[in-house]
DNA sequence: TGACAATCGTTCAAATATGTAATCATTATT
DNA sequence: AATAATGATTACATATTTGAACGATTGTCA
């Protein structure tokens, strides 16, 4: 009757959570190919928005909230700063901190950075209609927000 | 006016693909912790379920189906069988793959999977109604059609 | 004030993971 | 029968990641 087939398939498969973790992988897939072609990876992007979001934190903060323990920060920052796209002031109140901020580089990579992400989202609502589109995003957030993640804040590897 | 910020948000931050790639991490970390009490990863997981689904796959399709390469496959099954639940057999009618099955102990360790998997399930969701839970499920399932997802096939890692 | 512990950024070496190419057995092709 | 192709495996070379150690600076407390 197919009944222990329904039970196995809404258990583990076809149930919300794995749907979430497979659309979450295939979303961040997709967004990955979209920004290689600014030269960006996903934790790069993410640098940027935190530092547009909020200026001149440490980098130990930072890397607390990507999920990278701080020597792997280090080079990760470098590059970064080498493409002039981010710079690391001396924090006068604290001279063995650095201040990571924006420069003018990295704030017009940030616009391109949101016009991918727009197409991005379009793509991959493309089958929900404009009201369904509103809705799963608000189902979303109830359940992110439920769950302690913190909003706008990806962290795509985790360490000690 | 502040619709700089809400702009903003609504872009990269606050929409749904971001927040599928954000809740979708968060449940599979959430998974494999669950997991970890099995002595589980999740793509071991995975290859259980998948042998469980269709039974006597070779080895080749099952690593293509993981998205790993066909020389990491080999050490992945030779701990799984080591352990006693899954099982090499010689394909009669093409003698160089191997047929892999599930052993009673691999069957008996899915069933426990699958209740972890349930429990996962309800936790991921508390902050949804029945109706609610229902409604989100179907929406995802929609986005994961049109997106072109193999149900129930987790891609954790791409490669060649 | 001065000694000691704690913190930040950084570096370095070791462990781990990962992909590519070569190998062996078997099967398909001609 | 000769040759090419395929599946599983191994070997190796390379990248990634971690954890501890270090110098510089700051906080604590007697």
């Amino acid at each position: 009757m197919g009944t222990n087939e329904e039970a196995e398939r809404s258990a583990t498969q076809g149930g919300a959570a794995f749907l979430l973790a497979q659309l979450g992988a295939h979303a961040a897939r997709a967004f990955a190919a979209r920004i290689a072609a600014l030269d960006l990876t996903p934790p790069q992007a993410g640098l940027l928005r935190m530092l547009a979001a909020t200026p001149g934190r440490s980098q130990r903060r930072l890397a607390e909230d990507l999920g990278m323990p701080p020597s792997r920060f280090v080079p990760f920052a470098d590059e970064l700063e080498t493409r002039g796209l981010i710079e690391r002031r001396k924090n006068p109140d604290d001279r063995r901190s650095h201040a990571l901020y924006l420069t003018e580089r990295g704030v017009e990579l940030l616009a391109e950075l949101r016009k991918v992400g727009a197409a991005h989202e379009r793509d991959v609502c493309a089958a929900l209609s404009p009201d369904e589109h509103t809705q799963l995003t608000a189902l979303l957030r109830r359940v992110a927000e439920q769950q302690g993640l913190t909003p706008g804040v990806h962290p795509g590897y985790r360490s000690s």
